[in-house]
DNA sequence: ATGCTGATTCGACGGATGTCAATATTGAGG
DNA sequence: CCTCAATATTGACATCCGTCGAATCAGCAT
């Protein structure tokens, strides 16, 4: 099991807002094509069941970031797991650190909001 | 969790949610297989540069609704978009209705805001 | 009917993708 | 140094996916 974290969680919330402005929602106006491509690599990302329940895994745990050990278990085998989580690291969703023996990855802040409001032009 | 919450964030729409239960929040829980099969379909179907320009075309189209003649041009032969329409109905993100000559294609209601709560946990 | 226009379907092709076993890397401990 | 546990990378393979041209279908008109 991993070590305990230190209670030092970096609190940087902002209001709201603040990151990630890859595209305006999808109901303002037709994106363009440089748009549409930034913004379906994230869509992508989340495509895939497996992905999409890692993703979930790592959102969802306490702290907002998990070892790769606590999600491991997803029904496929470890270096697909692996595999699954660099793609979503190079789409930008996830980031990973490595203390001592683990690796822990967390969910890039602002990415959750910033898809949310492509896809429903609320506040704007 | 250091986030407060308590501001008036912008007013969301309405208190009810209303359409497609697709799986709860992200951040929530993890999602089960079945849920991340679900949902995966949609974020899939958005996960494409052509397909997330066409369903953008239809969904900032006025009316809600495009006929195919007006979205064609997108950079692609006419048959591919043809094949990306019928990939987003598939998905459960579009309707059609044939008038006349012409196709017209509509988000299906909901969905965007459904997939939004997904991302971002709203409700709560 | 014949033709025309808008749209879908078919068949094929190349490239991307998900998966695994095997191997390599990294760090902790003896 | 050596060994072990946790992740990552490599290489191979089968399948899926986006794309096109050609053929087909569906209305509307002459």
């Amino acid at each position: 099991m991993p070590t305990s974290r230190a209670a030092e969680l970096p609190v940087l919330d902002q209001p709201d807002e603040g990151v990630a402005p890859c595209c305006p929602p999808l109901t303002e106006r037709p994106l363009d094509a440089e748009e549409a491509e930034r913004a379906a690599k994230m869509f992508k990302a989340l495509g895939d069941p497996v992905r999409l329940r890692l993703f979930s895994l790592v959102a969802s745990h306490e702290g907002g970031e998990a070892c790769v050990c606590d999600i491991s278990d997803v029904g496929v085998s470890q270096p697909t797991v692996s595999h699954h989580l660099k793609k979503l690291k190079d789409a930008g969703l996830l980031s990973s650190e490595r203390r001592g023996t683990w690796v822990y990855y967390r969910v890039e802040p602002g990415v959750l909001a910033a898809m949310g409001q492509v896809l429903t032009a609320a506040g704007r």
